[in-house]
DNA sequence: CGCCGACTTGACACCAATCAAGATAAGTGG
DNA sequence: CCACTTATCTTGATTGGTGTCAAGTCGGCG
């Protein structure tokens, strides 16, 4: 069975073919999502009953915005999205950035409170999120594998909290590199070359920076030898060793001084 | 059966008694844990079987530290704790201040990633986590509770997210007093008066800014006309209504102008 | 009474937000 | 293929905010 869903149009957007495409969840991808890895293949035909795949065929799309009913939650299997939230005075803040085999989606009160757009192509796995509760309740290894999920995000905030109340606009942004050198995916590693999947508004948003301030960091990381940019999207990494070590340096006293 | 544990003595303690006592759980309070409120009194009782009960006399008392082996997870029963983690630099950043109904010490990879610690007397349930996971394998239900607190606490490190990454400093201490108002165990709301359970160290390194940063903002407010300092502990709240305006104005505008 | 830690205030330099303007690149329509 | 539009990226100038150093005050405790 094959589903064409519709979404609003983006500002952005010129086209008019669908944008995204759903179809039921069977022998789509040969790379497992992680998800799959930990439970037992009873388990995974399960889920895969109750899965539907979304293709999003561009970045920019929005999956679901912050204020709407929560019915469903996802797992990525292919690509980028950005997780942000807005402020009551409308300024936004990208929460995470998510890759292939994270989790996204958990439903607080019924309700999403953050949005969640696509930033390149992307493929996901969409669970009906009261399906998926039923499950757990049958399966208790399903939902401790989905307990280790949101704790593990959790973490990640935390890092996050971490970065923006301590580290100077350079280290943010050495953080945020460092963090995508992780994934041969964007990092070429034998000429040095990384592919950002994302553009200046979100690496702003996302280190709690202006925009002008992030292209400014860069500049002067140019400046230092650490890196070279290509274009505005790709950056040549100089000293790896180097954006770590401008991480350990201190841009404030604490305030608990010992 | 009761237990005296010992911990290594703090840099500003001059006591020799013992700090925290341990005990069996049971009755020992009549306003049950929030962590009881979803659970049936089966399960309750099972949660019982396994719990101990400490008593931290006073604050500044370590719970657990990062990078020790995780065998607990905690539930508060009374007073303030504070979660922290500190960077490579040796930098503190606090995460959260937990209270009553909180549950924290989650194991990350069988280790505490946070430090905890008392920041007033405290009285905790203790929590073997083996245990925990094992009854919660055999009650969905329990696991899902957890799973809910899990959900929360990710919420709530988004939010203070929310905050470093747009909010001054100004506005970082109009949400920090904003959260404190609405816990009448430090707010009287007939006089208005807060009792700040938490020295300006803490506020600081909670907030992401310089302690003198922190002071100066408070006198700042008090020159506003939003509140009046009574001592350093105490404050009386004179504008509620202006300290939540506070927090909708734009520090920065937002990098992705619409 | 004197010490000590926590709190507070002042002075100053520097970093980053803002406003402004230009450069680059991609798309669009002629 | 070229003019035009538009979005994004980049750089400059300016100002306010905040970290840092320094000094002083306050309150508790021995």
């Amino acid at each position: 069975m094959s589903v064409i869903l519709t979404t609003p149009a983006k500002k952005r957007s010129t086209r008019t073919a669908p944008e995204i495409r759903a179809r039921s969840f069977d022998r789509v991808t040969d790379r497992p999502s992680q998800i799959e890895n930990l439970l037992s293949q009873k388990e995974q035909d399960r889920l895969r009953e109750i899965a539907t795949v979304l293709e999003y065929r561009r970045g920019g799309l929005t999956i679901f915005s912050e204020g709407e009913d929560a019915h469903f939650v996802y797992a990525i299997d292919e690509g980028v999205i950005r997780i942000s939230r807005h402020a009551e005075n409308g300024q936004r803040q990208i929460l995470a950035f998510m890759v292939p085999g994270d989790l996204f989606g958990l439903p607080d009160g019924g309700m999403h409170v953050n949005t969640a757009e696509t930033v390149s192509a992307v493929r996901l796995y969409r669970f009906p999120w009261q399906q998926l509760v039923r499950m757990m309740m049958e399966e208790p290894q399903l939902q401790l594998n989905l307990l280790v999920r949101v704790a593990y995000d959790l973490r990640q905030a935390q890092r996050q909290i971490m970065i923006l109340g301590q580290q100077s606009t350079d280290q943010r942004l050495a953080f945020l590199l460092l963090d995508f050198l992780r994934h041969p995916e964007f990092y070429d590693e034998r000429d040095g070359r990384l592919r950002l999947p994302i553009n200046r508004f979100d690496l702003a948003d996302y280190l709690g920076i202006a925009r002008e301030t992030a292209v400014r960091a860069i500049a002067k990381l140019e400046r230092d030898g650490l890196l070279r940019r290509i274009d505005s999207e790709t950056i040549q990494i100089l000293d790896v060793a180097g954006l770590r070590a401008m991480q350990l340096g201190r841009r404030r006293r604490s305030a608990s001084t010992d």
